[in-house]
DNA sequence: TAGTGTGTAATAGTGATGGTTACACACAAA
DNA sequence: TTTGTGTGTAACCATCACTATTACACACTA
């Protein structure tokens, strides 16, 4: 069951502003560095800015800032703001209620379901997005901030 | 991303054939109890045949059976049987190579994407089909095998 | 005031998914 | 051996989420 490239996308952006440090990106360049288009972006910034993680400076020599320090969004806050769906589908029609295994099934999946979930957003609560930052400059060999 | 139901399914399978206990069980009442096509349930035993979780008898009074005691076969089996994707999809279009954001993000996410894969699945190996099925018998309240 | 860049609606193409029909084949029961 | 049952698989279809793209109103800066 996957998720969305806008999970990858997102924390991308949130990378590239990390890495701007303060000066604000144009969805435009965001787009190039991601190689899709700005609206995409734009949507997505949408989203990450309801999260209160991003901020946007409109007109000229505008673009998109991050809303708090980089070591203060974690991958987990990323993930919750642009993912929709849940991890796990369950059936597709509600199985049979009257059925022996239908009727429960269910309800005895759901417990370890959530577990699996929890352990998979404990890990994505322990990095963040100055992290991933880093580790891009690291392997880029560049230091933040990066002037364009 | 459309995610699959499959995993929930395969899982409903495998505990009906558990509940079952060693009598072969129709695709067609499994798709009763699951509330979908027997075509479609025939489509995950076979995933699930060729993983080595069932087995199927041909011809009158045949069906499926598991392959082998329901208290070894853990969950992350089922998931690793009929999931096809990854869990974290990453960009459609590869980021831009010549970025220094875009050409070093995937490598420096992987990591992180990685240890909460496992932490997903060290959860789902914990649970065994045998788990499931003795927590839908007592949800259901009856005892194991169940007569159909 | 002119120009820049955001925000969002609308639309379209794509691909995975699940549902369904059809049918060949293997096996059991008689 | 024959008959009927149930599997295994291919083919086709409708649906839906997703991403890309166009278009345009609006806010803000220089």
């Amino acid at each position: 069951m996957p998720t969305s490239t806008r999970f990858a996308v997102a924390v991308h952006i949130l990378t590239a502003l990390a890495v701007s440090d303060g000066k604000p990106l144009r969805s435009e360049d965001i787009a190039y560095s991601a190689n899709t288009g700005a609206v995409v972006i734009r949507g997505l910034l949408s989203r990450l800015s309801d999260a209160g993680l991003t901020r946007s400076q409109l007109g000229a020599g505008g673009g998109s800032l991050l809303a708090k320090p980089a070591r203060k969004i974690r991958l987990l806050d990323v993930y919750a703001a642009v993912e929709d769906t849940e991890l796990f589908s369950l059936h597709r029609t509600p199985p049979c209620e009257s059925c022996a295994v239908g009727g429960n099934i269910l309800e005895a999946i759901q417990p370890v379901l959530d577990r699996a979930r929890k352990a998979l957003e404990a890990e994505l609560a322990k990095a963040t997005v100055a992290d991933v930052a880093a580790e891009v400059a690291r392997l880029g060999k560049f230091s933040i901030p990066l002037v364009w």
